[in-house]
DNA sequence: AGCCATCTAGACGACTGGTCTAATAAGGCG
DNA sequence: CGCCTTATTAGACCAGTCGTCTAGATGGCT
């Protein structure tokens, strides 16, 4: 079951592991064994590497959004195109990986967020200050698209760039726990279009720039 | 611990228990002892009212479903209002109620959405009806407030009523979310700021008509 | 070689999880 | 009252939980 037994971090296969599995079901329904299992991890290993379950899960999460961020940089710096490209781009991303059931690249905020933040302060915390970098880093791309021209300026109904991008993140991260609930796009879909009246865009052709599977589509 | 040991309804008395608990915790962290020992109901007895512990959570989603929606009739036929007025009553109830820890009145598709969908497809599926019920609950008000003038008529960046509701309904979904996260009301702020845009209505001040404490407001 | 820190191995303990069977209580009816 | 049926409870049951602990392997130093 388990892949890359041991190259050396094995702290790190630990955690990827371990954020497959928890992705899927949920932090306090996945024993410790079912993941060093999957991992070939023996548990004398886990306590060497992590104090307890919770700190595993600490650790679990800043990897998480350490690796969220960096795809996110990378996003809005994109080459070639503006800055209100790049934003619809991470929008239109994240509605093409959330809707289908493939548990890896599937948002932790979404899954953990209600489950943990009343079970554990430290998680609750790491979850805070990821979120935050998110909207901020958000932030940081509006107004650089009001700058460029991409973006019309913002009106006092939006105000300014943090709450815009608060309210957007927000309204993306409400959509992918209803599209949970659905199992299917059309939450998604939703926010997409919510977000370009947001954001005062013309929703043009709404920017399929996605390649995956789209038969068997009523 | 507990209350009204045996009216008569044990089966509703175990209900009432369990989702004051679960809404506080979780459903995968609590277990069956817990809730048994805080209703004062022994553990046999638990298998004669429901099936499994999944059936439990079935049936203690029907029964806040059922609740909920008919608060929500009550709140959107309110007498002496307009449709506007009625639905912009809802949602700063929304943010008055969910901001603070009280575990009662804590919206459990927030909770357990992202926890249980993916553990439970009954469970799943009372979700999905539930949150289905809502939303076309909403867009009715949004209809009926069209009709009667209180709120401007739809725009095509809009769409439809019910994808109005949709979208608003997941704007609250994901600013709750971070609410848990942030511990603040930041996010339902936020949100309402974002319904009113979003329902092209001014913000006339807020209509914040809730009395509860505003104190050690900095 | 010897030595020490790092890491692995998995048995073990104390406990809790959900589930089920067997015993009991309650209720209706003759 | 006695009897039968149904509603309810008590607690055994075992698989699973997290976390501990000791013993051994490994690998670089000097």
């Amino acid at each position: 079951m388990n892949t890359t037994p041991a190259t050396g971090d094995v702290r790190q296969h630990i955690l990827h592991t371990g954020q497959l599995i928890i992705a899927g079901r949920g932090f306090s329904a996945v024993g410790l064994n079912e993941i060093l299992k999957a991992a070939g991890v023996p548990k004398g290993s886990f306590y060497h590497y992590f104090g307890s379950k919770e700190a595993f899960g600490e650790a679990l999460l800043e990897d998480y959004f350490t690796g969220y961020l960096t795809q996110l940089e990378e996003c809005l710096s994109q080459p070639g195109v503006s800055n209100a490209e790049r934003l619809t781009s991470y929008w239109t991303n994240w509605r093409n990986t959330q809707h289908h059931g493939d548990p890896r690249g599937k948002c932790l905020a979404v899954k953990l967020a209600a489950e943990v933040s009343d079970l554990s302060e430290r998680m609750r915390q790491v979850l805070q200050r990821g979120t935050e970098c998110i909207i901020a880093r958000l932030a940081l791309a509006i107004e650089a698209a009001v700058d460029d021209g991409s973006l019309p300026g913002l009106t006092g109904t939006q105000g300014n760039a943090t709450e815009l991008a608060t309210t957007l993140y927000q309204l993306w991260l409400g959509a992918s726990l209803r599209a949970k609930i659905t199992r299917d796009r059309v939450p998604l879909d939703a926010a997409l279009k919510a977000t370009y009246a947001l954001l005062n865009l013309s929703p043009t052709l709404y920017h399929t720039s996605y390649h995956t599977q789209e038969r068997t589509q009523s």
